[in-house]
DNA sequence: AACCAGGACGTGA
DNA sequence: TCACGTCATGGT
């Protein structure tokens, strides 16, 4: 099976997953609504407004290394200081900013990165970043600029990251050192250009590597169903 | 009770 | 370039 195999494989296993989540506030606009995930299965016009990509970038930068009901957390306790939006949250007093981020981890450097690329966000004016540019800022490293160009602006740019890495390897397409630029020219060769797709496949790799590939030795009933590929 | 979670940065070799 | 320590909360 190849890598479009596998693709087609999750998305018959999980179905659409919607990816990019928005908090409630965030995909509805609704004020009050702070609950739960603002997915958008299978709307692939998502994201519609500035509001709703400037989320997608902030939770990009929370989610690093962090579950994602943690990085919610934070962009909950932002939007009730109604500072989830560029111009608010400069505002905040450092220790205010800190005790938003605070249940996403490293609240230290979160703060400092939610800053910093909320300034780097204002001289945007509304125009899309390139990948060299968001590269550039500090806190945003490949992976986080990646999702920020797939899944907020729709660029055709594969999403990678430790799962992906760990589920390349075990399917034996790539040694379990790889780079990730590596992994990102590896998936972008093997599958059709199509950035729909790229969203759901990252996110399906995400779902199943949560089933399968949290501990080693990872078994994986789905991809390797009978013990496939033991001998190397 | 370790171990992990949708990484990135700073440093030293 | 690359390996390694650091950042830190919350769930299993």
């Amino acid at each position: 099976m190849n890598l479009y195999g596998v693709y087609k494989k999750l998305f018959a296993t999980y179905g659409a997953q919607g990816w990019w989540p928005l908090t409630a506030c965030g995909a509805t606009g609704a004020a009050e609504s702070v609950s739960s995930h603002g997915y958008h299965p299978e709307d692939y016009t998502f994201p519609h407004n500035d509001r709703q990509r400037y989320e997608i970038c902030l939770g990009a930068i929370l989610t690093q290394n962090t579950a994602w009901v943690n990085a919610e957390q934070a962009l909950m306790r932002l939007h009730s200081l109604k500072s989830l939006s560029p111009k608010t949250i400069l505002h905040l007093a450092p220790h205010t900013l800190i005790w938003a981020v605070q249940p996403s981890g490293y609240y230290n450097v979160k703060a400092k990165k939610l800053r910093c690329f909320t300034r780097f966000w204002m001289t945007l004016q509304g125009t899309e970043p390139t990948r060299n540019q968001l590269l550039d800022v500090w806190g945003i490293g490949p992976e986080t600029a990646d999702s920020i160009l797939l899944y907020a602006y729709g660029r055709h740019e594969m999403v990678v990251d430790a799962y992906t890495r760990r589920i390349l390897a075990h399917l034996r397409f790539l040694p379990a050192n790889c780079s990730y630029d590596q992994m990102k020219a590896f998936c972008t060769q093997h599958l059709p250009c199509d950035v729909p797709l790229y969203q759901e496949f990252h996110a399906l790799i995400v779902e199943h590597a949560k089933h399968y590939y949290r501990r080693n030795p990872y078994t994986d009933p789905v991809l390797l169903p009978r013990n496939a590929g033991k001998n190397g």
